[in-house]
DNA sequence: GATAAAGTTCATTTTTATTTGAACGATGAT
DNA sequence: ATCATCGTTCAAATAAAAATGAACTTTATC
C-alpha cells in the first residue's frame, strides 16, 4: 500500500507547483485568525482552519488541512462544521471525486450575519425568558428587586437593537 | 477564640433582620451573571460575585461573598480585582472598620466602555501592528496576498468605527 | 455487493483555564 | 511593639474545554 498514491492532486502540490507561497506570513494569519477565534469564545482549531483557508490560493480538503495544520482529523471535521453552521466557509463546487474542497468566506457581512444567529441570539432569547421567571419569583412585589429586573430588561433590549447596526456596520 | 465576634454587623445579618431577602430569585440573577460572564469570556466566579452585588440591597464585602458563594478568599478577592479594573464594582466609602465594602456600578456605560477599554482595544492594536508586520512580509507584493491582508485591515478600521457606536447604543 | 476512500462521532486523553489555600504583607487596635 | 484582621499573591490542585484517534457510517467505484 503507497503512502499517497491518488489521481487527485491534493492542493499543497497543486500551491507549491502553481506558485511560489509565502510560509511566514500564513503563519502570521493563520495566528491572527486564531487570536481572533479565541477573542469569540471559539476553539484554536477553528481559527486555524479558517486562517488557512483565508490565506489559501486554493481551496483545501480536510485531508488538506489536517495535513497542514499537523491536527487530527476529528478536529479537523468538527472545526468544518463549527465554520460551515457560520457559514464563514464554502465547499467548492466541481472539484474532482468524492473530497470535498473548502474555501473561506470572505463576506464580512455573512461572518458576522452567522455569529449573531448561532452564537449570540439564543442566548438573548433564553435572557428574555429567565427574566421572564425573575418577575414570576417576586412574589411580594419588593420593589427593589423589581427595579433590578427591569433594569436586566433593559439592558437585554438594548443589546437587542444593537444587533442589527453591529450587522450593517459590519456588513456594508 | 470565637468564630465570628466582631463590632460589625455583617451585611449578611443586615439583610436578614432588615427584610426579607428572596434567596430563589438571588439564585436565578446570579446563574444570569454567570452565564453572562461566560459569553464575554469572564470567569464565572467573576459572574457569581457581580450578580450578587447587583441584586443585594446592601454593599458586601469580600468576606461576604465567600461566605454566600462558597468560593474561597483567593478567588474573591481575584474577581473583585477584575471587576474593579472593568469599573463595574465601587467601593462603598464610609462603612466602619478598615473592611472594604462594594456595590455594583448599574451603568451599563460604564460597564461596556470598561469591557471596551481592558479587553477590546487591546486586541484591536495588537491587530493593527500585526497587520503593519503581514504587510512587511510579502516581500514580492503578491497580489493575491496585499488583497487579503488588505481586507483584514478593513475589518480592522470597521470594528474601530463601531466601537463609539456600541457604547453609545448601550450607554444611553 | 465488495472494497476503499471520505467523513463523522464520541469516549478518552491532553491541554488550558480557573480555583484553592497557605504564606505573606499591610494596617489598625490595644 | 504585638496581635489580630483584612486583603493579596502565587504555586499547586481542580475543573473545564479542546484535541485525539479508533470505531463507525456513508458514499462512490469497480
Amino acid at each position: 500500500m503507497h503512502k499517497k498514491q491518488s489521481t487527485e492532486k491534493n492542493a499543497t502540490e497543486m500551491n507549491a507547483s502553481a506558485e511560489l507561497v509565502n510560509l511566514e506570513l500564513e503563519d502570521m494569519v493563520r495566528e491572527f485568525f486564531v487570536d481572533g477565534v479565541k477573542v469569540l469564545g471559539l476553539p484554536k482549531s477553528v481559527g486555524e482552519i479558517y486562517g488557512s483557508l483565508f490565506i489559501s490560493k486554493v481551496p483545501l480538503s480536510l485531508d488538506d488541512l489536517v495535513e497542514r495544520l499537523g491536527i487530527s482529523k476529528g478536529s479537523g471535521s468538527q472545526g468544518l462544521k463549527m465554520l460551515r453552521t457560520l457559514g464563514a466557509v464554502s465547499e467548492v463546487a466541481g472539484i474532482e471525486g468524492r473530497k470535498v474542497f473548502y474555501e473561506a468566506d470572505l463576506e464580512l457581512k455573512s461572518l458576522v450575519g452567522g455569529f449573531i444567529r448561532e452564537k449570540i441570539r439564543p442566548h438573548l432569547s433564553s435572557a428574555k425568558e429567565k427574566i421572564g421567571l425573575m418577575d414570576d419569583c417576586n412574589v411580594d412585589d419588593d420593589e427593589f428587586y423589581d427595579e433590578r429586573i427591569q433594569k436586566l430588561d433593559t439592558w437585554r433590549k438594548r443589546a437587542g437593537i444593537l444587533l442589527p447596526v453591529l450587522q450593517k456596520i459590519l456588513g456594508s
